[in-house]
DNA sequence: CACAAATTTGGACAACTGTCCGATTTTATG
DNA sequence: CATAAAATCGGACAGTTGTCCAAATTTGTG
């Protein structure tokens, strides 16, 4: 017979969990320096647990393997980026401020994360070839392409299909920029906010 | 001294070269189906080796590391791909006719190659980490570019900065197209013909 | 045919990988 | 404070990787 009070038991459960929670977050956000320095191909579990002042073994006490670890890292990116472009859509109303909202959201994103994308594609393209990646990134393009029909509806510009076209658009110009930005000639946010607005001028 | 004319030298040598490089072709015809199938992280040499039913030294021996085979593989994508592009455009004339070889020709290759396009994605992302890829990456994308442009000036719509700009545009679409022919539900020539000529028309 | 060069083989090698586990330390609980 | 649970460590383990090389075979040449 138990000493204490059930809700009580439940309520330190939830806290057990919560923290166990909190410190895989934590581990994760270490993992993405480490992945997004070096790429999926090249970042070992040795890499990580350096980049995490970890042992080995930790990382394997809170994640079943290296994939549950990876895709806990795209989780993370999803919440950050998915949530502020919500959250730039939401504040704006009327056509023009919809679409200067959400190409200033992205070209902020593309100066101040830009290498936090490029670990994305890296993972999106792996998907293409391991299975074990496609529910995530499915469902961070689909968390992405209602963004786009939420903005073709602000915008009155909603039609079927509409959203994973823009998306694959909207997608094409982004990559290019941060592709650009990392490897070529680093653009400012107003030069980067411009080129998308031409695209969502025509799109919405 | 010699005891054979000078040029009869220079045509053997050049006969060896050429064999060289016929083999070196052919090797990466081999390779480029292993890679297509497990895609850049997962392919180990002896896999290319198995597939082409060599030795692994024989890798090595035809080329310097892992990074020159796959360079050249790319380097035949980019021979096959682009040309074939280039043979569209130049048969057509005319806004419309212009607008539908290319939208013809991409849907074509995406029906037909898929899996090489896949590669080139993958290869494509892998150049964002590794700069031994970068030469061949910014080679093939000027290249690609440069179709863009082609189009432009042949459908009177060239504008400066038209090139970048279009090819951001349509290759995302057309990577779009080739993520769902593979993980999703393929579709047939004439649909994925006329979602590019969306494209196309809006952007000529 | 003889002989040199080119080609091909098969395996050795060290480095690195993800995974796993026993022992130790820290934390929370009664 | 004592005791159980959670957390952490350090290293072992087997498998895989790219690279390299000495020997054997094939090819081309005089």
């Amino acid at each position: 017979m138990s000493t204490v009070a059930p809700d009580k038991l439940q309520a330190r459960a939830d806290r057990k969990t919560r923290k166990r929670q909190e410190k895989k977050d934590q581990i994760a956000r270490s993992a993405m320096q480490a992945l997004q320095e070096l790429g999926y191909a090249n970042t070992s579990l040795r890499d990580i647990a350096a980049k995490a002042d970890l042992s080995l073994g930790m990382l394997h006490y809170y994640f079943e393997d290296r994939t549950q670890l990876i895709l806990h890292c795209v989780s993370l990116y999803k919440a950050s980026f998915i949530s502020g472009l919500e959250e730039a859509l939401s504040d704006a109303s009327g056509r023009e401020a919809v679409i200067n909202a959400l190409a200033s959201a992205l070209a902020t994103s593309i100066v101040e994360d830009a290498s936090t994308h490029r670990l994305w594609y890296d993972i999106r393209g792996q998907a293409m070839f391991d299975p074990a990646f496609r529910p995530m990134v499915d469902e961070v393009e689909a968390a992405l392409i209602a963004v786009v029909e939420t903005a073709a509806r602000k915008t009155g510009s909603a039609r079927p299909g509409m959203g994973e076209f823009g998306y694959a658009l909207i997608d094409g110009v982004f990559r290019y920029q941060m592709q650009n930005q990392i490897t070529g000639t680093p653009r400012d946010h107003e030069s980067l906010a411009n080129e998308m607005r031409a695209v969502l001028e025509t799109l919405f």
